[in-house]
DNA sequence: AGAAGAAAACTACCACCGTTAGTTTATTCG
DNA sequence: CGAATAAACTAACGGTGGTAGTTTTCTTCT
């Protein structure tokens, strides 16, 4: 079958296709041959609009996060803007917590991802924040998110239960009980994670940022660490 | 060539060759035949020493985590514990960076990992901590250590310089020559995170446990959330 | 209108992957 | 000593990401 008449694939339907894939049967469900099949389709197809698989998974990881709050930085102070922005990012990946594995194998080419950390590192530059803290504040923030919404990951316990009766591990018998409601944990966690990091920080920007801009001038040297 | 007079492999042999193929060329770069290569023989012989390669790639990460230190929640307050905990357990992750996204993609077969969950746990509950409560500053410390363990992930920054000259990111300009020095960028996070993370617990720890325990043995509602 | 070129599907491969089956030989155990 | 086990092998299976080259359609330019 040559050309066709109407074209079969368009990026869009081949993004769309690819999430609904994950979503429903995780990312080792998805070869090309599998994704070109689901869009009636025969996989080497799919290289006529992506250069090749990672270029797919990157344009859904990418899509994804689209709809991240971060025009907050602009309307809100530091503090609340980055308790908006988190909330709503962990809320997008942990929608398709599947696609979080693939973040973890490389910056890829994700537009959005780079707007993202220029709309907060640019809202914290602009809070006071020096650039290197900023760096930090919005790294620190993307491992809470991901880690969070990547449940089998953050599960650091086996779903099977039998592994715990071993008195090797004497506190785990309540644990794994905790374990199997392992959304709310991760919810809980991510939550106290949020809480307590944004406590410090405004602890830390005192320290950093107004003593040292509003009361000599001074050098940043006695904030010490 | 049959069963040779002395064994030519061993799992110890097998994981140790393993780690050094991950270090020096990456997660990817880790397949049967490649391993067995490296091992001076041929592919299928693995299978008579693990099961499977994800076996392999698990006793791995097990091995990685054997000097992590856990004995500082039975000789140590838990908040200094869980500075311990996670700088040796960040440092650990991070002398193999590579096998990080091997962990990100489910619980496994690793003892010590489950070991060092039981003495978090368990550490956390002797101190007064909720259940609940420890298990998610378990979970919490993971992301932390995880995430900035995993440098190419935690780089939300391409390292193609040539992505931030667009108008689409006009913060970024800066913000990229930070991300030349990603392992400090990760350290930097990490500890941020760390130290803000566990003085905002301590906070918690007031309200929660303390308020609760000696005042007037009052019902856990008034924590609140 | 007609030629030229790009685009989008295809078939046929390629090298590699994880894994299984079955073979051969050496070691170990009863 | 015989049997069972263990550790290497060869051969193969189905699946993977990706490339080359073909055919046909659509678009664009003269």
């Amino acid at each position: 079958m040559p050309r066709p008449r109407q074209a079969l694939l368009t990026r869009q339907r081949i993004v769309d296709t690819a999430a609904e894939l994950i979503d429903a049967e995780g990312l080792e469900a998805v070869s090309t041959r599998r994704l070109a099949a689901q869009l009636g389709v025969r996989g080497p197809s799919l290289y006529n609009h992506f250069p090749n698989k990672d270029a797919i998974l990157d344009a859904v990881a990418d899509e994804i996060t689209a709809d991240v709050d971060i025009d907050c930085f602009a309307t809100h102070e530091w503090p609340e803007a980055l308790l908006i922005w988190g909330r709503s990012y962990r809320a997008a990946l942990a929608a398709h917590p599947h696609i979080v594995p693939h973040l973890a194998r490389g910056p890829g080419r994700r537009p959005r991802a780079l707007a993202m950390a220029d709309a907060v590192y640019g809202g914290l530059v602009r809070a006071g924040w020096p650039p290197a803290r900023a760096t930090h504040i919005g790294a620190l923030m993307r491992y809470l998110v991901a880690g969070s919404a990547l449940g089998s990951f953050a599960r650091g316990f086996a779903s099977d239960p039998a592994i715990y009766v071993s008195s090797d591990y004497p506190h785990l018998g309540q644990a794994h009980r905790l374990a199997a409601h392992q959304r709310e944990v991760d919810e809980g966690a991510f939550e106290l994670g949020l809480e307590a990091v944004i406590k410090g920080l405004e602890i830390t920007y005192e320290e950093v940022v107004v003593d040292t801009t509003h009361r000599f001038h001074g050098t940043t040297r006695s904030t010490g660490r």
